[in-house]
DNA sequence: ATTCTATCTTGACAGTGTCAAAATAAACTG
DNA sequence: CAGTTTATTTTGACACTGTCAAGATAGAAT
């Protein structure tokens, strides 16, 4: 077990294959609609091999979630990177988050939605890339606001608590099948930044 | 079948029982730990019999999410007849709003979340009952407008798409298990409704 | 070559939603 | 009242789920 390859046995890295596998049927056909008989169906392994990867379903997705929050993370912090205004930053990161959470739907809804949060179990690992997503969030939101982009009536956690909220219950509706209209999306989301940011208040 | 009186068979009301032990069960125990086989059995009856009251546990659970309208509709219906100046009955109703989503987190979950509009098949009178309730709230966001409360610069659609969305998201941030210190709920609620009234504004 | 360990399979169990067919209970019709 | 129709409920069955325990096998370590 020193060994770093991986290339044992019949399957290369089952690990891997199961995590991509099962992230492409989530993206196809939903979450509800992936079984752990199936994948390993799919994957080309008998029904029990994935819990010598995997604890059980909830760690899969666990891990499914945490990957997102990687990616993620990469995206918008990519974004911040670039030398825009504050404003267009911050303009450009709603969009970003946005277009992640509806062209991830699933992904995101393991992230940040009840399966795993209140219905499962979220593994530490998953907490803790969930905290530090949060923690950095915040910290931008507290520039922001010296930026006078966001307001200062308030500290950056309730001001990025409340802001994250709105983000998220726009991505919610759409996610969820609540909004459909996906043509009316850059109109809220316009809507939204000029109820969230201070400059642009009437 | 021309009588009104129900009491036949050894089971006064099938349907109604089923809806109430339905209703109380996820409320204790949430959706998923739901089954029709258990529901059955609690309320007294064979695994199947509920077939012939709800054609699947889509439908049931449809059932409950139409309630949850009925019930929702008429509290805030009740907030907004008194007599309050309209910063005053806003504010109530985004803080009734979320007591009841927080207070009925399961049956808002099935009114407003993914089992049934994604996952599931919302019935012809769900999506009816949704649509009135939506329609309602956007003529008000319309008189809320004129009195200058919510902001002018948009549509009333726009306008109360966007503020419903930041109130959602606050709901399930709580409901799903992603914020679980109630106590910052009352500040959120306050920085939110300044995040969305005009006059307040900095 | 032998022991050890990581990986995988087969068998099994309890649980799920729900269909089809049979049984029963009440309502309607003569 | 008797006989038929309709509403309601039950029993049996099927395919599917997650996952545990025990055994088989393949590679690594000695």
């Amino acid at each position: 077990m020193t060994t770093l390859n991986k290339k044992h046995y019949h399957h290369g890295d089952l690990t891997k294959s199961l995590l991509e596998s099962a992230s492409a049927i989530i993206k196809d056909h939903g979450v509800e609609s992936l079984s752990m008989r199936k994948l390993a169906d799919i994957v080309g392994v008998s029904r029990t091999a994935p819990y010598h990867h995997f604890k059980d379903k909830n760690a899969l997705l666990c891990a499914l979630a945490e990957e997102g929050f990687y990616e993620q993370g990469k995206i918008l912090g990519r974004l911040r990177a670039e030398q825009n205004t504050a404003q267009e930053s911050f303009k450009k990161y709603v969009n970003a988050y946005l277009e992640y959470a509806l062209q991830h739907s699933e992904i995101y809804d393991l992230m940040y939605g009840r399966t795993l949060w209140k219905a499962g179990n979220p593994s530490d690992s998953l907490k803790a890339a969930s905290k530090h997503t949060f923690k950095s969030w915040i910290e931008w939101v507290e520039e922001l606001q010296h930026q006078k982009i966001l307001p200062n009536n308030n500290t950056p956690l309730r001001i990025g608590q409340t802001t994250w909220a709105s983000l998220h219950g726009l991505a919610r509706l759409f996610i969820d099948g609540i909004y459909l209209d996906k043509a009316d999306l850059s109109e809220m989301i316009e809507q939204m930044i000029e109820n969230v940011c201070t400059h642009t208040k009437a």
